[in-house]
DNA sequence: CGGGTAATGGAAACCGTTGTCAGATTCAAC
DNA sequence: GTTGAATCTGACAACGGTTTCCATTACCCG
C-alpha cells in the first residue's frame, strides 16, 4: 500500500508498460511553461483567447510530456456535462443482443448519439440483479430507458437521477419522455384481420409478464397485473377485440416465456398445442416467439396457414423472410427517435410523447381456417 | 440567459417537470443535518463508520431532499475511477450492428463488463470523421478498440491516453494487448483445403483495406500496403499457399469493397465473375460477402458448388444455416476474451496477446471445380 | 502625448466528492 | 472519578479542470 502511494505520488504506476513517462496534469504542464493553468486550459479550448506562438509552445510542451489532454472526468465535472447518455435495458444482454428488434433499437439510438457527438454508455443491470449503484456511478447527461417492467428497481434509481429520461416501449410513466408504437391500435388491427379471417379459436404467445420466472399458462389475473406495460396492453388489446366478436377471453389460452429466444417460441407452442389442439391460429407478441411457432407447426406435421395461421410482431427481417404475417414496427426509427428526443430535452418544456407508425403486413402465415369436417376428414 | 442563471442558482431547472425541488448536494445535506460531510459520504460508502441510527436518519434525510446520492462525476474524479471501459470501433455504426460477427464481439464484451459491474461507453467515432475529440471526451478507465485500421487518427488518440487498452483483431500495436484468431493459420487451411479439391483459378473477395473507398479490383501493391491488417494477412496467406501450389497470385483477381453487407457481395461476385468467368472458387473474406457471392451465383444460374465454390470466414448462423464452407471463429469469446483481459490488465505486467482457435468448417459450398469440358458441354 | 481599445494572460473561485487523521464522545471497568 | 478502548465526527487537502472577472501591455488615432 505504501510503495502504491509512493508510486502514484510520483504519477508512476504499477502493472503496465510504462508509455507514459509521469502522469502529467494541466497544473503541472503550466507549471513547466511558466504559465497559469487558465493559458493551458484556453490552449485546449479557446484558441482565440492565446497568442498561435503561444498555443503551439504549449501544445508541443504537452507532447513532449506526454499529457494526453485535459482529464475528461475533471472536465466533466466543471462543466456539468458527461458527454454521454446512459441506456438502461434490464435484459439479459445475450438477449438484448440477439433479438433483431432490440439490436434495431441500439443501432438507431447510437445513430442519434452519434449524430450528436455523445457517447452511449451500456449500464450494466441484469435482471436479477437489484443492485442500482451501476444506475448511480454511471457519468451520463441523460438516460433512455428500454422496455423494463414498472416495478424495477433500475428504474427508480434512474428518474431519481436529476437528469432527462426518455423511455422507449414501457413502462409508461407520468411526467417522462416515451417513445413507443400504438401497441392497443396495432394489435386491434391484427385482431380484426384474424377475426375476418373467421378465426375463433386461437391461442397466445406472450413475452414475460414479471420479473419472477413463469414459463407456463397465464391466469387472468396475471395478465391484467403485468409489470411489463406493453405486454399487458397488446392482451387487453386483444381481449378487447375477441370479446366483441364473440369469444369468451377467459376460454382463450395463453403461454408466457420468461426467455425471448425462438426455442422458447417453439416450446410455448408446443405446450399451447398439446393442450389445446382445436386452436386455429397462434397469435405471438413477438416475431421471435412467431418463427418458433412456426418451426414447432411444422415439426408437428401442421401445414401453415392452411391448418394452422401464425402471427407476430415487430417485423424483423427474418419473419419477412419467412413470410411472417406480423405488425411491423420501425426499430431503427424508435431508437434514432429516442436519442434525438432525450439530446433535445434542455431546450423544451413538458413532457413528449412520440406515437410511431406500425404496419400490419400480410404475409403467407394467415389464412382462414379449415372448418372442423376439413380439419378431421381432410380438405 | 439571466433567468437561466436564477433558476440555476436555486437549482431549479427549465424545461423538465420539476420532479426533484433542489439541486442537493452532498455538502447541503451535511449542513441540513447537522453533520459534517464526511458522515453522509460514509453514510453512502462505508456503512460501518457510523451509526446504523444515523446512517437511518441520513438516507431518510436524502430521500426527502431529493439527493441522489453522491455526484458519479465527482466521486469518480476523486476516486480515479470512472467504471466504465470505452468501445471504439471506427465503423459505420450500422454495419457494426448489422454484422453478426461484429454484434457477437459486442455481446461478449459487454457481458464481461456486466459481469464485473462497469459499463460499456461506445464512442461516437465515424469512418469519415477525423475529430477525436470523443476520444478524449469519454471518461473510461480502458478502452477496447476493435477493428480498426492502423492509421486511424481516433487509435493515436487512445494510445495517448494513460489507460489500459486492449486491441481485438486489427491492428497490431507493440506493447498493446490483444485478441484474435490466427489470420494466417485459419487462411492457410482455407486455402489447403481449396487447393487439395483443385481449385487453381480463383477469386478473392475482400472487405476494405483502407479508408479511401474503392470498390474495385486490388492491385498487388495495395494489398501489400493495406492499413486493415487483418485483411492483409488473410491476402498475404492466401497468396503464399496458393503460390506454393503453383498459383501465380499476380493472375488472381481481387475484388474489394468499402461497405459490409451481403448486397456488396453480390455486386462485388458479379464484378469478378464478369472480368473472370473461368474462376472455379471465390473466396470471401468474411461471411457476409460470401452470403452475396451465392446470392450472386444463384442470379447467375450458377450452381453451387458443383460450378463454382464459395468460401466465406467467421462461422455466423446465417453461413452456417446456409451450409457455407467457412472457418468460424468464437466470436462471443473474443468480446469476453477483450473485457476480461482489460478489465485485469491492473494486476498484470507486460502486454499480453491471446489467439483464440478457429476451425474449418467445410460445408456444401466447396467441391472439386468442372473441368473445363464439363464447364463447356455440362457434366 | 493622452486616452480609448483590443489583445493577451493571470488570480481565484468553484465543480462535488473522498480520504486521512486527529480530536471528541461514549462507555465500561477499576 | 479516572482511564483506556471503542466509536464517531469534523477540518482540510486533494482530485484536475473551467470560467469569470481583472490587470497588463501594445496599439491606434487624433
Amino acid at each position: 500500500m505504501l510503495l502504491q502511494n509512493v508510486l502514484n505520488r510520483y504519477g508512476l504506476r504499477m502493472g503496465r508498460p510504462i508509455r507514459t513517462r509521469r502522469q502529467a496534469t494541466l497544473a503541472s504542464l503550466a507549471a513547466e511553461l511558466g504559465v497559469s493553468r487558465t493559458t493551458v486550459s484556453n490552449a485546449y479550448n479557446r484558441p482565440d483567447q492565446l497568442s498561435p506562438e503561444l498555443r503551439r509552445r504549449v501544445l508541443e510542451t504537452a507532447r513532449r510530456l506526454g499529457y494526453p489532454g485535459p482529464d475528461p472526468v475533471a472536465r466533466s465535472l466543471r462543466t456539468r456535462k458527461a458527454g454521454a447518455v446512459g441506456l438502461l435495458l434490464t435484459e439479459n444482454l445475450s438477449y438484448a443482443f440477439r433479438d433483431p428488434a432490440a439490436v434495431g433499437v441500439l443501432e438507431g439510438l447510437a445513430l442519434a448519439c452519434e449524430d450528436a457527438g455523445v457517447g452511449l454508455h451500456l449500464v450494466p443491470a441484469s435482471p436479477g440483479n437489484e443492485d442500482v449503484a451501476a444506475v448511480h456511478r454511471a457519468g451520463v447527461d441523460g438516460f433512455v430507458v428500454y422496455s423494463v417492467p414498472d416495478d424495477d428497481p433500475h428504474l427508480g434509481a434512474v428518474l431519481e437521477r436529476p437528469v432527462p429520461t426518455v423511455i422507449v416501449d414501457q413502462p409508461r410513466v407520468d411526467g417522462v419522455d416515451r417513445v413507443g408504437p400504438d401497441d392497443a391500435a396495432a394489435v386491434t388491427a391484427m385482431a380484426q384481420h384474424l377475426i375476418s379471417l373467421g378465426h375463433r379459436q386461437i391461442g397466445v404467445l406472450c413475452m414475460r409478464l414479471a420479473r419472477e420466472r413463469n414459463d407456463d399458462f397465464v391466469s387472468i389475473q396475471r395478465q391484467s397485473a403485468a409489470h411489463f406495460h406493453v405486454q399487458r396492453i397488446r392482451l387487453e388489446a386483444l381481449a378487447a377485440a375477441f370479446s366483441a366478436a364473440g369469444v369468451d377471453w377467459a376460454t382463450v389460452p395463453v403461454v408466457e416465456r420468461f426467455d425471448h429466444t425462438v426455442d422458447d417460441g417453439a416450446s410455448a407452442a408446443r405446450q399451447l398445442l398439446d393442450a389445446y389442439p382445436q386452436v386455429t391460429a397462434v397469435i405471438c407478441t413477438s416475431d421471435i416467439l412467431a418463427l418458433g411457432a412456426l418451426a414447432e407447426a411444422e415439426r408437428r406435421g401442421l401445414r401453415v396457414p392452411q391448418d394452422l395461421t401464425v402471427t407476430g410482431f415487430d417485423g424483423i427481417t427474418e419473419a419477412e423472410r419467412s413470410g411472417l404475417t406480423t405488425v411491423h414496427q420501425p426499430v431503427l426509427e424508435k431508437g434514432k427517435a429516442a436519442g434525438k428526443l432525450l439530446l433535445s430535452s434542455a431546450d423544451r418544456v413538458g413532457p413528449k410523447v412520440i406515437t410511431l407508425a406500425t404496419e400490419l403486413r400480410v404475409g403467407r402465415t394467415s389464412a382462414p381456417p379449415r372448418t372442423v369436417e376439413e380439419r378431421w376428414f381432410g380438405p
